[in-house]
DNA sequence: CGTTTTGTTCGGATCATTCCGAACAAAAGG
DNA sequence: CCTTTTGTTCGGAATGATCCGAACAAAACG
């Protein structure tokens, strides 16, 4: 293996250990990793299972879960076979869209606290100030995907 | 079992599994929950043990876990005798903060990416958008932390 | 000192997840 | 139709994490 391969070898394996943090699994990590920094844009499934030596029934799972996460989407050729798999166009924008839902959800969860523990001040004031700030992020946060979409439009792309 | 105490306790299940998601451990996030929804501010091991039904040498680890990620204090009352735990004051900023470390890193993996795929343009193109845009999340997410940190004096606490 | 209290560490059991290979289903081509 | 190709589903093995009880260490008291 020449040295470039290797080092793109131990990226994927890393971006495997990254999207593993972030509850994906280790493969679908790896696929992303691979799709990241492959020469092609995209990839079929036996050139996957081949390039990450993954089992293709484990590699059918992976896709799925990719595809329904919205990272990867799944593709025909006009004509081909069989199906091809790419990353998203948007695929870090939704990353970060799924943050924000994160932080809708916890403060759904302060809610439900709140809901719970009844009038005791001294114990709604821990909840409320959750709510508060993760609310403040929900909000904040589309206007900062904003700002980096006209970021990226000044920079050219 | 009362019908308050009982939506505490289903408060505190879901709350384990929210932190679980975000890599603790189910019993961290149920101590996290049970600190956010207790009527007193703080507790000891054994008033955690005996609330959640978890084994002290469980309850000793995941303590000290969470001692470590910030998100829980560790002190002793003058005169006392055994280790007492709250809430960080700064808890949430602390989690937030957690996120922003995490935007760097995926920042950081991208440069490593970026090393390892060489000069070929297309293959740098999806490398670079993704270390330009979480080099833009961290950097813009401090001004978030400040502005909320802003927002909450006004409100007056 | 010896005793009691408090907190940590260890080994093993349990549980959930992930992954593989094989069987299966579905579609396309000839 | 029948065959080939493609993708999914299933059962089981292996892996890793979590948790428990017991043994251990350390500190506070008398």
């Amino acid at each position: 293996m020449g040295e470039e391969e290797e080092a793109v070898a131990a990226f994927v394996e890393e971006a495997g250990l990254f999207y593993e943090r972030l509850g994906l699994s280790r493969t679908e990590g790896r696929v992303m990793g691979r799709l990241l920094s492959a020469p092609e844009d995209d990839a079929d499934a036996p050139a996957l299972c081949e390039a990450l030596g993954v089992a293709k029934s484990s590699m059918s799972v992976s896709l799925r879960r990719l595809e329904q996460a919205g990272l990867v989407e799944r593709f025909r050729r006009p004509g081909g076979r069989r199906d091809r798999y790419r990353l998203a166009d948007d695929v870090f924008q939704r990353a970060f869209r799924a943050k924000m839902a994160e932080f809708d959800r916890f403060r759904a969860l302060a809610e439900r606290g709140l809901a719970a523990v009844g009038d005791d001040p001294r114990r709604r004031e821990r909840l409320e100030l959750m709510r508060d700030m993760y609310g403040f992020m929900a909000d904040r946060f589309p206007d900062l995907l904003d700002e980096w979409d006209r970021v990226k439009q000044e920079r050219g792309r």
